[in-house]
DNA sequence: CCTCGTATGGAATATTTATTCCAATTTGGT
DNA sequence: ACCAAATTGGAATAAATATTCCATACGAGG
């Protein structure tokens, strides 16, 4: 048996998995190669895939893909494929459980909790693959590409979203206009008719932001939402609604798969107005 | 072949499924119920379980989730599965083309950028969890939890990463201040001994940023900071220093690993605090 | 308490899917 | 252009999984 796939520990979760990917992809002879350049584009897949399936969409022979499996360190695609289904099965750790470790652990505590959050990042950003479809991405970046101003609302831990699309569309020269939380009853009288509503709330859902996404779909303008559950009451009032549902970490979540939507929406509708 | 599970339509899609259920739930045996009470609350497990599992998490035999199964309309359990992998690949019926189609061709749809981004995420994790020293983290770790307030600031791209660990503060009771960009000037006045100063820049630098790590370094407070370079001119004036280096799509980037150092961050300074 | 129809779970079978093998092909070196 | 070594893809085999069958257990109605 070739030593060239030397180094023989099993990646055992989805950021080992990468760092080998990374580290192997250049040694790979070109089949594998491929293999390795679709995976690494459609994680998500796995989970779902059969070997078939997957060979056949990275275009090469099942057999083929199955060495590449095994060129990774694992023994066949079951095991690979075991490493993500895991993460939908996964008992989560109760996190009082998990503080009261860090305390203990002092020194080494927080190198662990950045690796928990950093692998808790990569399933949040394969989970975003999986859930968001490409119609309603589509649709709202068109939306908002050929709205007159695009307003953007969100408290607390959506506010944080919203300013990073804030930045962006002013960076980019689209018209937006970030509405800050004290101002925003008043907001709906700023939203006029051509304009679209950006409304990020996260569950429990803020109330305000609710009622003014309400508002102004009640005037006829336009509603796009984002959010974490699909029992979000600005659904109701949306046309489009984006989920991106965050992993966690001991009870708290990165905005990961969230942030990563909102910049590539923004860039969208950028691409969107230049092509026009 | 009894009719008592009359309606033989086949469920299209979730919705339907779920519909199902509810419709169907009374009439059903003690143990076809098992498994409808077992599946309605865990539908996600579906797409990536074997029968067996499924039905061994229900408490049945196998054979008695594929009645289930046919007691829904599907001819077995292998069609009930397809409607929910339909989820990940967005088309079902295409699915082949399509991915083969995808492989082929670079096209630049919102899905592609997407994918990137995506993509982009995974590596910012990966070296974020490489380059971040754990003693780095503890350092400014402990530095906060024993501050009287931790002040924050960051404007632009910056604002977003602060704005977050605000957020993350609040929410934990631990002490801190978001130093808005107008009243940056006059920052320094609230800042006293044993508060801590963190300053989030990127490159290009901001001045303003810079300036007042300057003039609290200068009276004596403790100042950490994070950025994206080594040439931060920040470091100058911080005990301290994180590095966050964000891969790019097209010259954007998203926040990821920002977002994720600093959500650690925040939590490892609360845990901090509960030792003592 | 018996009887019949229904429900159940284990074991048998069919089907799909993963994995290995090997002949054909390509690649890189001389 | 030739040979040796590595890579590839299709076909054969092994394993896992879905599905059906049937003997037994159970429960409602007599």
């Amino acid at each position: 048996m070739s030593e060239r796939t030397s180094n023989r520990a099993v990646p055992g979760s989805v950021s080992e998995l990468l760092e080998k990917l990374d580290g192997t992809i250049d040694d790979l002879p070109k089949r594998l190669k491929q293999c390795a350049s679709f995976t690494r584009k459609h994680l998500h897949l796995i989970a779902v895939s059969t070997v078939s399936e997957m060979a056949r969409a990275s275009g090469v022979a099942p057999s083929v893909y199955m060495r590449f499996c095994q060129a990774l360190g694992f023994s066949g695609y079951s095991e690979m494929q075991g490493l993500f289904r895991a993460r939908y099965t996964e008992f989560r750790p109760n996190y009082e459980e998990r503080l009261a470790k860090l305390h203990e652990e002092g020194a080494v505590g927080t190198g662990r909790l950045l690796a928990d959050f950093a692998e808790s990042g990569h399933k949040s950003l394969i989970s975003l693959a999986n859930t968001v479809t490409n119609e309603g991405l589509d649709c709202i970046a068109r939306g908002m590409a050929s709205a007159r101003v695009v307003h953007l609302v969100g408290l607390r831990r959506a506010f944080t979203v919203v300013s990073s699309m804030s930045y962006l569309f002013d960076k980019l020269g689209v018209p937006a206009n970030l509405h800050y939380g004290v101002g925003m009853l008043n907001a709906a009288g700023t939203i006029f008719p051509g304009d679209v509503l950006f409304a990020v709330t996260y569950a429990p859902f803020s109330e305000e932001t609710v009622q003014l996404a309400e508002t102004v779909a009640k005037r006829g303008i336009t509603v796009f939402g984002l959010t974490d559950s699909d029992r979000c009451p600005v659904a109701e009032w949306a046309s489009a609604m984006l989920i991106a549902r965050e992993d966690e970490v001991a009870g708290f979540r990165a905005l990961n798969a969230s942030i990563t939507l909102t910049t590539t929406l923004a860039v969208a509708v950028r691409a969107l107005q230049e092509r026009s």
